[in-house]
DNA sequence: CGATCGTTGCGTCAAATTGT
DNA sequence: ACAATTTGACGCAACGATCG
């Protein structure tokens, strides 16, 4: 088990009352031998007490890294794998970039210029070129734009309301792209209404409901998948460390024999 | 070849922690 | 104080290894 690792390691104040044991399978006794009626509350307390919190890896070992030189700090996550893409990085300084669920990169520049690359192409040869058209009468607050995609066969649609865009992308025979505000990225699948003004009746309300629900979710799906990311990267540095220190123990091991030989040289 | 087991990763919930 | 973020716990599914 991983937390035992870090025991071995450093013991934050806090994980005391951790060392003598599986939590896990600590838990799990409580959970069998607790069947009262009230049972879930005392569980939950319980748990609680037993699962007290520490601070998270990314304090832990930012806070170690100052401490001792050559631990890396966990990185706030940067362009490497959220960051501008490197399809487009030659492109016009873009203000939004979203990735669909086909993979592909959106960037929204500023003027509202929408250029679309395919990741596994390489530069340029992965765009797609836009040509923007109002059409018809767009929902309220929404303009619908129409490109041409290069490779596909299909019009994709975008629903730009106001100056405010997210992409949301469909699988499918035509895959569709639906642009929303920037800060309220939507889960795949999730079609919000182009005017999300009056929300009045039990139905809206309900619609309301789920779609925070559904951000929610993703929010921390999202969440979830970094933090497994973090404790990988945790885990393999305790690794790292782990190695380093068993080398400077052997070394230190040899040095002190060397030094009891010369102290106390042999008798014949 | 099917059954079983251990491992790994994911989504979700709930609670703790952190930021404002 | 409240909202947002982080993370432990849990259940589930997929996968490969092993066994009979």
């Amino acid at each position: 088990m991983w937390w035992h690792q870090q025991n071995l390691c450093f013991r934050h104040p806090i994980e005391e009352d951790y060392s003598s044991g599986d939590l896990d399978k600590k838990v799990a006794t409580i959970a069998e031998t607790d069947d009262s009626a009230d049972s879930e509350v005392i569980d939950s307390h319980k748990r609680r007490e037993i699962l007290s919190r520490r601070p998270s890896y990314r304090k832990i070992l930012n806070e170690l890294s100052s401490d001792v030189p050559g631990i890396p700090k966990i990185e706030e996550e940067k362009s490497e794998e959220e960051g501008t893409p490197p399809n487009i990085a030659t492109m016009a300084v873009p203000t939004s970039i979203y990735q669909t669920s086909t993979g592909q990169y959106i960037a929204i520049a500023q003027g509202g210029t929408i250029q679309i690359s395919n990741p596994g192409s390489d530069g340029v040869q992965g765009l797609q070129a836009l040509t923007m058209t109002n059409s018809g009468a767009p929902p309220p607050g929404a303009t619908i734009v129409q490109y041409a995609a290069q490779s596909a066969d299909g019009t994709q649609q975008f629903f730009v309301p106001g100056s405010q865009v997210v992409v949301q992308a469909a699988t499918g025979d035509m895959p569709t792209y639906q642009i929303r505000a920037p800060t309220t990225a939507l889960p795949q699948g999730v079609v919000m209404a182009a005017s999300p003004g009056s929300l009045h009746s039990p139905q809206q309300l309900a619609e309301e409901a789920t779609r925070k629900r559904e951000l929610r979710l993703m929010k921390n799906r999202e969440a979830a998948k970094e933090c497994r990311r973090r404790k990988k990267e945790y885990v393999k540095c305790l690794e790292s460390r782990v190695a380093v220190l068993e080398v400077q123990n052997k070394k230190l091991i040899e040095e002190l024999e060397t030094l009891k030989d010369i102290c106390s040289p042999k008798t014949d």
